[in-house]
DNA sequence: ATGTTTTCTAAGCCATCGCTTAGTTATATT
DNA sequence: AATATAACTAAGCGATGGCTTAGAAAACAT
């Protein structure tokens, strides 16, 4: 039989992740990533195809990083202040840097908004569609019935998530908290 | 004495700021740009210095497109309506697709966050620091008194013209002017 | 131990990157 | 017309991009 592999791909995904996260698709080269990663281009090729094959497994692999947040907000009972804890969880950073500020599928959506690659674009548009129907939910139990608002509401917290991410990655945590109680101020 | 240009610098400039907005600036490459702008490298780099130098310009650019709204926003006489208005203004696209989606000063932001460079990130940091001003100044005329809140509110809707520049350029137009509505809805 | 299979290292492939240079062409002065 | 100056074209610079290959090293089966 066979070498075994000396790393776990897993492992070496998250790493690839947080370079992708921190700098962006096109600013993150394959180099940069071997060294992160510390296994070689081959063991990178061979392991997951290409540079975007790596990059679907790292926003995958993020959406698996967020997956705690996800039950939280999916396991609550509160209606909508389940999604407000949601924003506030999202922008609690370890404190030790270890892990950028922002959020990734928001950095992506922006990144490939204009972009041909369709592969990449429709991983984000899942994922976002997933979390605005799951909004949807939570304000359903909050006792909101009427159709037309839940999804005019839904709406509204998802691109107020997005504008969230985007302000995370530069502005204060007290502006970013004002932010979200203002957000949520009369649900 | 010498030959003249043969090309308008403010024109070429005005080109290479939508390849700029359309692509990002790690995703535009100077081959892209000689051939949008209608120019040689040559003269690129002799004008404008570096691509960074064309980029600095571009964003400058694109903040004197953005002028006329601006303009608009500040000699509005009806408080918070005219900020209201400035936001549909911003996602009101030409419909001939001239023009891409979304903001460039706010892509800049998303893809220069955690990058080392100052210039550009400061470039960036000033425009929205005068809108925020402005969005102040504006509030204050509508008769909000409170100090605290000015910033609050002017905080939450720099946040939220963010979040809609993400927005914009994936979602409906329906969803961004239900977005807009929602914003603004207890102003 | 030998053979087979897979992973490893490290060198290198070609294309493209940002940028520069050599040499020609156009303008304005004399 | 001759000259000086600056902008043009187009070729090419070294560095880096994503990706591949040749050959050594390790794991297991026989």
């Amino acid at each position: 039989m066979a070498r075994k592999k000396e790393y776990i791909e897993e492992e070496v995904i998250e790493k690839a992740m947080v370079l992708f996260w921190r700098n962006g698709y096109e600013a993150t080269s394959v180099r940069m990533l071997e060294k992160a990663m510390g296994i070689n281009q081959f063991s990178i090729y061979s392991s997951f195809g290409s540079k975007q094959g790596l990059f679907l497994k790292s926003i995958h692999c993020y959406e698996g990083y967020l997956q705690g947040m996800i039950e939280k907000l999916r396991n609550s009972t509160n209606g909508v202040e389940g999604i407000k804890t949601f924003f506030y969880d999202s922008i609690n950073t370890p404190s030790d840097c270890s892990t950028p500020k922002g959020c990734l599928v928001t950095n992506t959506l922006n990144e490939f908004a204009n972009s041909e690659d369709k592969l990449i674009k429709e991983q984000v548009i899942l994922f976002t569609t997933a979390i605005k129907e799951l909004f949807i939910e939570k304000l359903r139990e909050g006792g909101e019935e009427d159709e037309e608002l839940l999804i005019k509401q839904s709406n509204y917290l998802l691109i107020a998530k997005q504008g969230l991410s985007v302000a995370a990655k530069v502005a204060s945590e007290k502006e970013l908290s004002d932010y979200i109680e203002m957000t949520f101020r009369d649900f």
